[in-house]
RNA sequence: GUCUUGUUAGCUCAGCUGGUAGAGCACGUCACUUUUAAUGAUGUGGCCGAUGGUUCGAAUCCAUCACAGGACACCA
């Protein structure tokens, strides 16, 4: 890229011009002796003292210049570092002979991050600030910052540069100190349950766990192709099959699919599997979870979200089928008749693939009459089998699984099951998932063999959970779109990107 | 994938029924030692997303494409 603008040109030239009178633009000697919320925090006294200052006080501060406001022989500046913003008053006098006049007002500019030392004092104003004998620039900036008063609002712009974002709007960055301690908050939560942390493969050769589009990419040493993995479930049974109890797993997942609000192609979630337990137990630890997570978050929890108020403290637990009626409307005399189901939905003007099963007419029904008014934590259990294909049946009724969907805001934020461990069960819902493959389905579930084979060796009962993390932050921070919770969101190529790689293939 | 809205200066945006482009901020120059989006004066700044078409003439009308936002569909 060629830097042809003509600001950047001048800015160039003024680095340049630093450089020929001996200051460096990119300077590595860095003094501050503390951050801005800590200045501000220490020194909130000062404006009981005489003259609004402290003279005896001095301190060296660093940020990247947001404002700029020079007025004859002063200038104030707001400097912003990670912790804050601070307001500089710099006067030509308390500098040394002729930096004012030929250094920082030719050659200092919004953009450019400094260091500062001085004194603190409140303005006429009233503002805590830092009265300043000397300022250093650390790094000039060449590339000139959008507009101080509307920023960059371009949801383009702010995606595909979030850097420039993160400059310009600074609670971008609460958003995403949430999602780090979400993060970290699970990975502890998890921990002090005694699960242990571990990393299974992202390049599978077989692409199993969901019923998803893998990507695909290509070992050249081996000539195989190898899929990026569209859920980490097999593997973390297998380790369930080898001896460990209690496992978790967080990181991204791929999935080749589209991308809207709700969508990335990758995705991160926890999975977590838990043995000796069941799906019933994973209800109560998801509780306690999402308890431990707002205690931690310091949230309180009743929060907004779009147009509505989720109370995160009033989690319900109903089975799909009563849902259907008691929450979707559905008549219950029919909702376990094929037919009057098909008919239902027709006369609602639903269209249907042919051939659904009960259990995927049933899933139809949810999906279109319930879930969208699941606004409080509801979890929907008991789950037909046809949908389930690798939850556990229950023991009582052949039809329907040991699993719990966990719904927040209309919206699926957690899966679990009591996992099925009878090799030859799960055998056989490979080969019945082999077969939609075969009528045109490219997102059921490809036979695992090894995966079977370790099932043969014996899986103790055990209870698995996966939740969303980029939704959950979506809910926490009232976004309502993926992009805002992830720091570098998929974005198309722009056009010359495409061809370029079009030109290589 | 479908529908819909948008794309004009570095950024935020105007630009009517077609007559070859405008503001604010930023930037340059000048003034100004307590400002808060500082202020006043003055100046520079544009391949109007791309390609075609209609027209004497297109930022403006039409078509196609690209990217983005929104809605819907699909989808654990």
């Amino acid at each position: 890229m060629a830097f042809e603008n003509k600001f950047i040109q001048q800015r160039i030239e003024k680095a340049e011009i630093l450089r020929k009178v001996g200051i460096n633009p990119y300077s590595n000697d860095a003094q501050r002796n503390t951050t801005i919320a800590k200045y501000l925090n220490v020194n909130s006294d000062v404006a009981d003292k005489e003259n609004a200052r402290d003279e005896n006080r001095h301190y060296i501060v660093s940020g990247r210049i947001k404002l700029l406001r020079i007025m004859g022989k002063a200038s104030f500046l707001q400097i912003e570092d990670e912790s804050g913003v601070l307001q500089i008053y710099l006067a030509r006098d308390n500098l040394p002979e002729g930096f004012y006049n030929d250094i920082f007002k030719k050659l200092i500019e919004v953009g450019d991050i400094i260091e500062v030392a001085g004194y603190p004092f409140v303005t006429g104003q009233g503002e805590l600030s830092l009265h300043a004998d000397a300022l250093k620039l650390l790094t000039k900036a060449i590339s000139p910052l959008p507009e101080k008063f509307h920023g960059v609002t371009d949801k383009e712009i702010r995606y595909r540069k979030r850097y420039l974002d993160l400059i310009m709007n600074a609670d971008v960055r609460k958003t995403f100190k949430i999602r780090s301690k979400v993060i970290s908050l699970t990975r502890r939560f998890f921990e002090d349950k005694g699960f242990l942390e571990v990393e299974t493969p992202m390049m599978h050769p077989i692409a199993g766990g969901a019923n998803a589009k893998p990507f695909v990419t290509h070992h050249n040493a081996l000539g195989i192709d190898r899929y990026l993995r569209i859920a980490p479930e097999l593997y973390l049974k297998r380790l369930i099959v080898g001896g460990f109890e209690a496992v978790f797993e967080i990181n991204r997942n791929f999935r080749n699919e589209g991308m809207d609000a709700t969508h990335n192609p990758e995705f991160t979630s926890i999975e977590f599997y838990w043995a000796y337990k069941t799906y019933k137990d994973l209800i109560v630890i998801t509780k306690e979870y999402f308890e431990y997570l707002f205690d931690h978050l310091d949230l309180p929890t009743q929060l907004p979200y779009g147009d509505f108020e989720v109370d995160f403290s009033k989690f319900s637990e109903i089975p799909l089928i009563e849902s259907l009626s008691t929450i979707g409307g559905v008549p219950s005399e029919i909702v376990n008749n094929k037919e009057k189901i098909a008919d239902f939905l027709k006369s609602k003007n639903i269209t249907l693939k042919p051939g659904l099963t009960l259990g995927q007419l049933q899933g139809e029904l949810f999906d279109a009459f319930v879930e969208k008014k699941l606004i409080n934590p509801t979890f929907i259990t008991e789950y037909p089998v046809e949908i389930s294909p690798l939850a556990r049946r229950s023991d009582e009724n052949p039809d329907i699984t040991e699993r719990f969907e966990l719904f927040i805001a209309g919206r699926e934020i957690a899966n679990a099951f009591s996992e099925l461990n009878d090799p030859v069960d799960q055998l056989n819902r490979f080969e019945g998932q082999m077969a939609a493959k075969e009528s045109g389905d490219d997102e059921a579930h490809e036979m695992d063999e090894d995966f079977i084979e370790a099932l043969s060796y014996g899986m103790a009962p055990t209870a698995g959970q996966g939740i969303g993390i980029d939704r959950l932050v979506m809910l926490l921070t009232n976004e309502h779109s993926i992009r805002d919770v992830l720091l570098f969101p998929a974005m198309k190529p722009i056009h010359n990107e495409e061809l370029n790689q079009e030109e290589e293939v």
